[in-house]
DNA sequence: ACTTTAATATGTAATGATTTCAATATAACA
DNA sequence: TGTTATATTGAAATCATTACATATTAAAGT
């Protein structure tokens, strides 16, 4: 059974992947991380990735969000945070806010909740200045 | 160009589609929508059915939900709301509760933001109860 | 009712992200 | 240093969704 106490075997590819993602507030895509890490492992390839990932879901050392309708990203920062993602170019911004969002019982129709987040769809600067264009 | 105006062919595959989603609160999956809808027309294709979905949500009368990390899920309730997902079987309940979403200027980057959902996370009360098998 | 036409339905093929699998390689630890 | 469980790789498979070409039809006007 997978842990999160759970050591995992340390590889030249996972450290990269793993390099990469530390202080990234980018969110990439598993195709982002290939893409990386390729520039300094050619041979790296895209199971690596994806099971590397899971790996460090396991853990809970990445989060993987669902916020992108193409792709899933992925945020190495796992405290509670929200986000806010461009609906044109798909660039996504953190925001540590601290909502108030507890649901009554009656609304929570017998679920136990255990999470929450908070998705802000909107034009990031770029995007807002170049609406008609693309 | 599209507009929510815009008036829409109405053929009998998609007042199926619309019937089944009419005060549908289960949240259904194109697949979902395409079984219900062929026990009817047999012979309605996938196609059709992303089609009238993308028709719908052009004329903003359908809420495509990317909650669901498998598949996206469709709600015919576009009025303001949020939901909550049992992350062992996907059920997706609404949850109509006006949070304080305000996000300060600082914290949205030059972002525009139209938009705003928040997601939670459980398990149902079947689910709750059998967290040990499956 | 008949025509016209743009919009829609269909089936099939293509796409793109993600997963599975079998064979090979290697980190960790005795 | 040898053993072994775990990881890596590349190729193929899967699954949701989209694209495309052809046939059909709702809608609007005659």
């Amino acid at each position: 059974m997978e842990s999160k106490a759970k050591k995992m075997k340390m590889t030249p590819q996972r450290a990269a992947i793993i390099k990469y993602l530390e202080g990234n507030t980018s969110h990439p895509s598993a195709e982002d991380i290939f893409e990386s890490v390729r520039k300094k492992y050619p041979m790296i390839s895209f199971t690596t990735v994806y099971n590397t990932l899971q790996t460090l879901k396991d853990r809970d050392r990445v989060w993987e969000l669902n916020i992108d309708d193409e792709r899933k990203r992925y945020d190495p920062n796992v405290k509670l945070h929200h986000h806010l993602i461009c609906t044109r170019c798909k660039n996504i911004v953190d925001i540590f806010m601290d909502f108030q969002l507890d649901v009554p019982e009656e609304e929570a129709q017998g679920y136990m909740i255990s999470g929450r987040h908070v998705e802000f769809y909107g034009l990031c600067p770029k995007c807002g200045k170049t609406k008609n264009r693309g």
